[in-house]
DNA sequence: AGAAAGAGCAACTTTCCGGTTGCCTTTGTC
DNA sequence: GACAAAGGCAACCGGAAAGTTGCTCTTTCT
């Protein structure tokens, strides 16, 4: 099984900046990186919506991988999985790179012309 | 004028995220790194929609600060903004360094409580 | 046992978003 | 000057997304 690997890395990183791109989450994504583990509850008071709100926004991160969440006795717990805020950080970084590599050959070519 | 740091990056990075997060936006995003500013008809034949679409991605893309249109002729040129993409690389960067830096923490307590 | 805390499920509303179609303006070229 | 190429503007549509309210269920605590 073939894949082209720059479109699989691509349909790959939408999700998850999908999953960045809404100030709540962030705020939730935050709260879980300084404060560490905790209930829904404890999330929202970080936040200015209902719990249910925030339940959504948790699903909608664990679906894009960047949270899992594991029951205990009556709270369930999150807690961030920051494997794929790597992978999105190395594909801008990769989109950075490319980007002045390709004005590196530019620049090149306008001082070969005009030196 | 004081301004509190953590809240207003996050307040700025959301959008770029947003803008981020969509297959057709950042098939736009790699096609401009690497083949260089272009016109909308050119960048409309690395997707599969309309032009009209792709304008209007590039007006979302410009209004987070990741992209930038001038007019040539009868072009409109559009070339990538690398430094938005650059802030939004080191806010993951530095999400990723708190989150380890908090499970360091955690894991010096449990020794500490159980060697 | 009973109350309260934590959370899940479902329905509903409102707004936004991605995409299309249709038409008009500007610019370049023969 | 006529025609084609590039693009802007506006209306429209379907679906997703953010948020709320209301109800139920389980776990814990007293």
């Amino acid at each position: 099984m073939r894949r082209v690997r720059t479109s699989t890395q691509l349909v790959d990183a939408a999700p998850v900046f999908a999953a960045l791109g809404d100030p709540t989450r962030l705020r939730i994504i935050a709260r879980l990186c300084t404060s560490g583990p905790q209930s829904i509850v404890r999330l929202t008071d970080a936040t200015q919506v209902t719990r249910q709100a925030v339940t959504k926004h948790l699903h909608a991160l664990a679906r894009a991988g960047v949270v899992r969440g594991t029951r205990d006795g009556r709270e369930q717990i999150w807690e961030l999985q920051p494997q794929r805020l790597v992978d999105a950080t190395r594909y801008l970084e990769q989109i950075s790179t490319q980007w002045d590599e390709a004005i590196a050959r530019l620049r090149a070519l306008v001082e070969q012309d005009d030196p």
